[in-house]
Parts: structure tokens; C-alpha cells; sequence
RNA sequence: UGGGGCGUCGACUAGUGGUAAGUCACAUGCCUUUGGAGCAUGGCACCCAGGUUCGAAUCCUGGCGCCCCAGCCA
């Protein structure tokens, strides 16, 4: 048995994981740290909004974030960015803190919210009110809008942006005092409404909302919006590199603005490519649709490409690492193919994990001269990759199951496996022939009989012959039941986003994503085995234990399959005779 | 359309004026009591055009292409 490991692996500097490579924001870092600015101080954060679950995507983020301040001693914290009441719950703050501690990041009892900072984010704006660097707009939404301009023409002042400090004062604590209904009014800065960025064209610092926040209660019916708190949260923080993703780049010109303003400790920001994988999407916004119309049975289904549906499934904190190290981080946008995060997962549950019997579609076989009696221990290694992980005792006995799609009545070209007449290896067992197959009425094959070469013990041939294949197999009496759930990628297209008229990402959902096989047989020494415990199931693929798993039933989610060449051979014969 | 970014094998990423490298994927072979794993080998990659230079993926000029921005979301 093996469970994952909860080492942290997603940052750099474990004993397997390779060196920290280079990359454009660690050259940053090596310099600052090299000219002493910020002291030598190395301080990150990782801001997630608690508006949904971690994905793919965070992992990229916390990967660089917490990984770069381990790597150079320094500190990186993890703050809730929920400026926005209407969207955030304490559901998901949970849920993220948890995914965060199973990829192993370390932000020790840096625990924050922008939320911490409201009163101060509030006496910033009375203070940029002051300065006449903000004003109280009347504006509605729409007008707003309108008043924007577009990108090719410049937009116009607000009729309320001469008003005097004074009144702009009384109004905003009006605001505060929740004098005005939701959206009848906002504090915008007084930048340039003609600027080519549109970000600077006199951007929204607090909008009414009487909402109750899952921290701050009823205290607040203004919130400060992302633009205006998130700079400010990490000067606060003493943030001396602000990583974020391209998206970000020209709000950089307004975080700067309100840093200059108020004359505080000025972090850098730099924006790297967020993650973009085949066949996935890393949308919160889209992922929440999945969730809510039920396309999946929730944020945590193996299919999702969520931290916590990747556990559930069986994927590594170390895979994570280890591929958010390969990947590499710049500025170029890509997609990066799925087969590379799957290579991370093979890679790491090879080596780790220990291998076990099971029968997916079994087909029974009756051992003819295999005494009716006869049990027999046989001896199986459990990791071929780790002499440590020892041996084990699998029963052996006249009735076993086989898989079906280990036998062929009429084999093809290259099929080495069981056929009429043909001697396989039972893995780890004996040599065994088929001599005959029996059919039910309707002609389905039911049954093989076979027979046994009581010289093979152990699946040796003191003789020296060969075969060319080795099944494995399952005692049937001792045998166990489960359920296997095998897995295709969510979506059927390498884009989910690539859509026709009328149509949007959902259209692409794989209708063959989930394919649940019932009455599988496994070996009796997984009877006890826990949720999350992973295996090999020889010759199949990696399966890990799901929660839905009972005393009298487990269930298994196939993590990911192995290399099947011949599916690939069977695939190209196929394609050939077409 | 204004602004901000970005263009290197099929994919991701190195390279920072001097032999274009690595990983995945793909293909072929070896090996094998997992058709697993492993090992070995392989392939028209520098967006285009000029320029500078003995020498350019790298520097300059001009094109072309792709991504992001017009939420009181983050």
C-alpha cells in the first residue's frame, strides 16, 4: 500500500526534483537580491480570490511564488483577495488552504486577507480624496461607460469630477454610512480620461454594496475593488516581487499610480503566461458552470482539472512539481499538451507506487489439472522499481479470471496473447494452454479451459522455452470485488473553446470522459486499502482508492494508464484495412 | 481602431554576437516474468524582408502574425 505524500514537492529543492531552472523572473530576483535592493529581501504572495477551487492553472502560480521564495529565503504569503462580497465564501477559502498544504506551500502563519486591510485601504482613499486625487461620481454604470470612450477615442470627464475636496469628503462618508442605494455612486481616481490605457481613465476605488462579507460582517457597504486594493495589500505586506499573470500587465501603469500617490513601499510586479492546457479549460467562471449544470458530480470529479479532483484521481503534489518545473515560465502565450502532465504523474507513481493483480472485464479459466483443492501462496515483487518495497503472497487455485481482452479466439497478426492452443505466462503463477472454450447459447465465450505446467512454479521455465506473453490474473474464489472508473479527457477537442455558431465550450464536453466497469476482481490484499491509497494495476494503469469506496466494495479511479502498445499495433491494423 | 505584450522542432522551454540544446509527443530498434519501466537511435525549428558584422535566433530598420484590455469581476 502507498499513499501520497504530503512533502512539498511543488516547490524546488527536494531530493528527487531537478534544479531550480532559469527563467526570466528568477533572473530578476538573482539581480535584485545581487544589488541589495529591497535589503536582499525576497518577499511573494500568492492571492487567490475565494470565488472557487484551485485548478491546474494555481499550481503554475504557487509553484513560482512559494518556490522562488524558498529558493532565495524569503517569505511568501498566502492572502484571500476578497474585495468583492457578492462572489467569495468561506467554503472555498477552506477548500483552497487545503489544496494549497497537499502542493506542499509554506506561507507558516502568513495567513491574510485583503479584507484585513479595508480600514486602512479606507483612510487611503479619504487621504487621495484630500489631495484632490479622487472624487465622488454620480455616474451610473452605464454611464459610465459611455463616458470611458472606446480605444480609439479618448473618453470624457465626468460631470462630477470638479467637485471640492470638501463635498467629495461628505459624500464618500455618506457612501460609508450607506446613505445611497447599490450602485448609485463610486469613488473613482482623478487620473486622465484621455489616457491610451484604459485603466487609467478615472478607474472605480469603492463601489456600494450592501452585502455582508464572509469576514467583515455587516461592517461595510463600500468595497474597494481589485484595482485599487491589490497594490496597496502588497505594499502592506512588504511584497518585494508581485508575480502575475500577462492579463495584468496594463493595470501595472494604475498600481503604480496609487503607490506614487500615497508614497508607499513600491513592490514590483511581474506578469508571466498563465498555464493553458490541451483538452482542459482553466476558467474559475467556466469550471463553476461545469459544477453547477452538473455536468461533472462536482469540484472535486477526477475529469476536473481542480488541485482537489487531481488528488481524488491520484496525481502527485510531486508530479505538480515536477512539471510545473518543466514547463518553464515566460511571456510567450502556449498550451502546453496534456501527455506532458500525465508523463509527470507515470513518472513519479512509477517509481513510488506498488503493483497489484486486477481484473477489469474478467473471463473465467478453468485450470483442468490444477488439483480442485490446491491453494497455493505464490510469491509476487511489488515494486520492480524499488527493491524495498518487497514481496508479496497471491493466491493461486484451479478457478481464476482472466481479462477478457487477454484472450482472442481467432488472434490477430501480433497478438501474443491467450488463443486457442497458445501457452501464455500467468504473471508471477505457471505456464498455462488453452485447450478449449465454452460458449454460452448465444455464443458469448463464457469460459477457457485450460492447463497447467506444474514445472512452471512461479512462471519459470526450467527448460528455457518462451513465450511471448505474460497475463496476469486473479484467483476467482479469493478475489475481490470493485468498481473501476476509467477516464478519457473531459473534452473532445484539444480547444474546448474552439466552438461553431451558437454553440459554447460545453458542446465539447467527451461524452466518453467517464466509463464506469462494474464486478472487477482484485486481489484480496487490497481488502483494507484507504482512500487515496494508489496502485499499479499490472499491465492496466495507475488506480487510486476513491472516497466512494465501502467495506464491501471498493472503488477505483484509473489515475492514468500505461503505455499500450498493443492498442497501438491494433489501432494501425485497423487503419490499414480501412 | 488606441494601448500593452509575444513570435525558436508537433508542444513547452534553453540560448543574450561564435557548433541551435533539453523534456514531452512521434517513429524505429534493443531488452523484458507488466506489449509496463528502462536503454539506444531518428527528424527540413529560429515569423518574413532588408541592414550592421569575418560571423546574427541574438543588434538595427521595416513588415507580417498571434494574445490581452472598453466589469462598479479578479
Amino acid at each position: 500500500m502507498s499513499t501520497p505524500r504530503e512533502t512539498p514537492a511543488s516547490t524546488p529543492g527536494t531530493p528527487d526534483s531537478p534544479p531550480p531552472k532559469s527563467h526570466f523572473i528568477r533572473d530578476i530576483i538573482v539581480q535584485d537580491v545581487q544589488s541589495n535592493k529591497n535589503g536582499g529581501r525576497v518577499q511573494t504572495r500568492f492571492p487567490p480570490e475565494p470565488n472557487g477551487y484551485l485548478h491546474f492553472g494555481h499550481s503554475k502560480a504557487i509553484h513560482l511564488s512559494f518556490g522562488l521564495a524558498q529558493e532565495f529565503g524569503g517569505k511568501c504569503n498566502l492572502r484571500f483577495d476578497d474585495t468583492n462580497p457578492c462572489k467569495e465564501e468561506t467554503e472555498y477559502v477552506a477548500a483552497i488552504i487545503e489544496d494549497l498544504r497537499w502542493l506542499g506551500a509554506d506561507w507558516a502563519d502568513r495567513l491574510f486577507y485583503a479584507s484585513d486591510y479595508f480600514d486602512q485601504l479606507h483612510a487611503w482613499a479619504v487621504q487621495l480624496i484630500e489631495a484632490g486625487k479622487a472624487y465622488v461620481c454620480d455616474l451610473t454604470a452605464e454611464q459610465v461607460r459611455e463616458y470611458r470612450g472606446t480605444f480609439s477615442q479618448p473618453g470624457r470627464e465626468s460631470p462630477f469630477r470638479g467637485r471640492s475636496v470638501e463635498e467629495n469628503l461628505a459624500l464618500f462618508a455618506r457612501m460609508r454610512a450607506g446613505d445611497f442605494p447599490d450602485g448609485s455612486r463610486t469613488l473613482r481616481a482623478k487620473i486622465d480620461m484621455a489616457s491610451p490605457n484604459l485603466n487609467l481613465r478615472d478607474p472605480i476605488m469603492y463601489r456600494i454594496l450592501h452585502a455582508e462579507h464572509h469576514r467583515t460582517g455587516n461592517k461595510w457597504c463600500i468595497y474597494p475593488t481589485y484595482d485599487y486594493a491589490h497594490g496597496q495589500c502588497d505594499s502592506l505586506e512588504g511584497v518585494t516581487h508581485s508575480i502575475c499573470t500577462l492579463e495584468f500587465e496594463d493595470h501595472r501603469p494604475l498600481y503604480d499610480w496609487f503607490l506614487e500617490q500615497l508614497g508607499i513601499h513600491h513592490p514590483q510586479q511581474i506578469e508571466f503566461d498563465r498555464l493553458n492546457l490541451t483538452y482542459t479549460i482553466l476558467s474559475k467562471r467556466k469550471l463553476l458552470q461545469l459544477v453547477r449544470d452538473g455536468h461533472v458530480r462536482g469540484w472535486d470529479d477526477p475529469r476536473m482539472p481542480t488541485i482537489c479532483g487531481a488528488r481524488r484521481r491520484g496525481y502527485t503534489p510531486e508530479a505538480f512539481g515536477n512539471f510545473c518545473s518543466r514547463i518553464g515560465v515566460s511571456k510567450t502565450t502556449g498550451v502546453v499538451e496534456l501527455p506532458l502532465l500525465e508523463h509527470y504523474v507515470r513518472e513519479d507513481l512509477n517509481r513510488r507506487v506498488n503493483r497489484v493483480m486486477a481484473v477489469l472485464r474478467p473471463l473465467r479459466v478453468v485450470i483442468e489439472n490444477y488439483p480442485d483443492d490446491l491453494v497455493e501462496e505464490l510469491d509476487a515483487v511489488n515494486n520492480p522499481e524499488d527493491v524495498n518495497a518487497g514481496t508479496r503472497k497471491v493466491p493461486f487455485s484451479r478457478v481464476l479470471y482472466i481479462e477478457r481482452e487477454d484472450f482472442r479466439e481467432d488472434p490477430p497478426k501480433k497478438f501474443y496473447r491467450l488463443s486457442p492452443g497458445r501457452e501464455v505466462r500467468l504473471r508471477y503463477a505457471y505456464l498455462v494452454t488453452c485447450r478449449d472454450v465454452i460458449k454460452d447459447a448465444s455464443g458469448d465465450i463464457v469460459e477457457l479451459r485450460c492447463t497447467y505446467d506444474p514445472e512452471t512454479r512461479g512462471g519459470n521455465t526450467p527448460d528455457g522455452r518462451k513465450v511471448k506473453s505474460t497475463i496476469h490474473w486473479v484467483s476467482a474464489a479469493h478475489s475481490l470485488e470493485a468498481e473501476a472508473r476509467l477516464y478519457d479527457t473531459l473534452f473532445a477537442k484539444e480547444d474546448p473553446n474552439e466552438v461553431g455558431e451558437g454553440e459554447d465550450f460545453t458542446a465539447n464536453l467527451n461524452p466518453n470522459s467517464l466509463e464506469v466497469v462494474e464486478r472487477c476482481r482484485i486481489e484480496p490484499g487490497l481488502r483494507s486499502a484507504p482512500v487515496g491509497a494508489l496502485y499499479q494495476f499490472e499491465r492496466l494503469g495507475y488506480f487510486c482508492v476513491d472516497p466512494d469506496s465501502t467495506p464491501e466494495k471498493l472503488v477505483f479511479n484509473r489515475t492514468a494508464t500505461l503505455r499500450d502498445t498493443w492498442a497501438k499495433i491494433e489501432r494501425k491494423q485497423k487503419g490499414a484495412a480501412s
